[in-house]
DNA sequence: GCCAACGTTGGC
DNA sequence: GCCAACGTTGGC
């Protein structure tokens, strides 16, 4: 199982959103590396849920529900979506602060390539940022 | 195929 | 609103 990380700013589509909607088709990433990372989902694969711009933190996770399809939003272009659903929230919000004073978490994709907006975490990663929200 | 110019994203 | 970082484009 591998664990991804996806970007949204609140004001187009913020996790409350999608804790209401269900389940969200992800769609309009036009960014190859960011393709690449969707296309390497398999189902069952948890991403977190990152707020940018506004929130600056991680604020829940999603479950991938339906592996890549076709993106029909891209006019010209071979793109790509995934169907997720939440899968639970944190606890607690991490924030892109705590992420960067984190040793262990220094090299994580999100703050190498802050512009990425499907980006791979790895294992200790990801259990390092569960821990994190569960405690204050 | 290189590289400068430009556009976009996102943190501050 | 500014600016750094990155991706894309286009001229050569």
């Amino acid at each position: 199982m591998n664990y991804w990380l996806i970007k949204s700013e609140p004001s187009a589509y913020s996790w409350e959103q999608f804790v209401k909607d269900k389940q969200t088709f992800w769609s309009g990433v036009r960014n190859y590396a960011a393709r690449n990372n969707l296309k390497a989902m398999k189902k069952g694969d948890l991403a977190f849920f990152y707020h940018s711009n506004e929130g600056l933190c991680i604020v829940g996770i999603a479950k991938v529900i339906k592996e890549h399809t076709p993106d029909k939003t891209a006019k010209e272009g071979e793109w790509y979506g995934v169907d997720f659903a939440p899968f639970k929230a944190l606890k607690n919000p991490v924030t892109l602060a705590q992420i960067k004073t984190e040793p262990l978490l220094k090299n994580m994709e999100i703050i190498k390539l802050s512009r990425l907006s499907v980006s791979k975490v790895s294992d200790k990663e990801f259990d390092k940022i569960l821990l994190m929200s569960e405690t204050k």
